[in-house]
DNA sequence: GATGTAAGCAAGTGGCCACTTGCATACATC
DNA sequence: GATGTATGCAAGTGGCCACTTGCTTACATC
């Protein structure tokens, strides 16, 4: 790997760890085992190398789509949501920096709210999917069901590791247990989405 | 207000736009308009006065409780979720820059994961009694439905400043709609929850 | 072997920070 | 009027920080 993305990467880890003003360059320097002067040779500041190693990180780019036409919504929903939950528990430290650094330094983080309000309002089509595909019994609003499925992945992401009592245990069953919680709230039938495994 | 008050409530304040490292005993005095070394004739370190600002802020004081028994579910619920959103949008700020800095300095903010904690065993109690009561008409796990509304209200409480579309409006509506959603899922009937307040 | 480039190293600069010290002022209580 | 207490003010200390400068080393390419 080449000096400046090993210089990038020790910068977003140490970010991770100590924040903004704890991220001094000395530190970011020895993380990378590199000369501190090399930094402010690449970067020219510590301001200008935490923003692009921040904006640059894969803090954002979660990848990971709802099919486009649904089958099965509670293994579809399932998969989907250990994805995203994954995803952000993995990140949960650089995360939690940037949303208490954000109303200070909002050029610092400021595309952390991109992946959320994909992810959103992917959920959201989708639901509206449910619907019209003749897969749910209830009325039901998808913004709100969209954003409970989101608030209680993000939720267990960031606070199980603090709190474990407070969420669904096991950890590795939650994202399903919350997947199916949602789909009944839609009325979307239960034997439906259990068989369905079974017959791939 | 006597002058040690005056200091812990600027000494909160500017914690929770500066953060830990931000918060030098500088801004603080000048923020409680007061010298700063009458801060260090007080609480001896910055750190001592941050931790007894914290801790002894509100933070974590949150005493709405649901009733002991269920009446009027929908009513209830949403009353308490709309009591919990004021309080933690409120305190949002603080919030944020406690769950920033938990990792790297637990003893500040370590008492800010009882108010949660204490919150979601309430409601769990709650949705039990539902269930005992004959309010439900499904099958639901308690834990997962507590978990899923604080996490619901707590990332609306936390995000909806920063990316609005990402949920339901209007926005003083929102904790009805989640409340609503949840009894939805337990298979609590519509009319008793929707009627009700007509009653009283 | 000359030249260019990437990186290390040592030293320094000015600024902010937590915290200390010594002294002055105001006020209240005896 | 003396004493004690709460606070302000000015100055300083040692440490860390971002950032700079000047020089050296190592390597690759021509």
């Amino acid at each position: 790997m080449d000096t400046r993305s090993t210089i990038l990467n020790a910068a977003v880890q140490v970010f991770s760890q100590h924040g903004f003003r704890g991220s001094t360059t000395r530190r970011i320097a020895d993380a990378a085992s590199v000369n501190e002067v090399t930094i402010f040779r690449y970067f020219g500041s510590k301001e200008a190398l935490l923003q692009e190693a921040i904006r640059g990180s894969d803090v954002s780019a979660f990848k990971n789509p709802l099919p486009a036409e649904p089958e099965n919504p509670l293994q579809e929903l399932t998969q989907w949501s250990t994805a995203v939950i994954t995803h952000l528990h993995a990140r949960s430290s650089v995360i939690r920096k940037c949303m208490g650094e954000m109303e200070e330094r909002p050029e610092l983080s400021g595309n952390a709210t991109e992946a959320p309000i994909r992810a959103t309002s992917e959920l959201c089509t989708y639901f509206r999917k449910l619907r019209s595909r003749g897969f749910t019994e209830q009325e039901f609003d998808p913004a709100v069901a969209s954003a409970m499925l989101i608030g209680s992945l993000f939720h267990d992401a960031m606070g199980r590791d603090m709190m474990p009592d407070a969420y669904p245990k096991p950890a590795n069953k939650a994202p399903g247990k919350y997947a199916q919680f949602i789909l009944r709230a839609l009325g979307v039938k239960e034997t439906q989405a259990a068989k369905a495994p079974r017959e791939s």
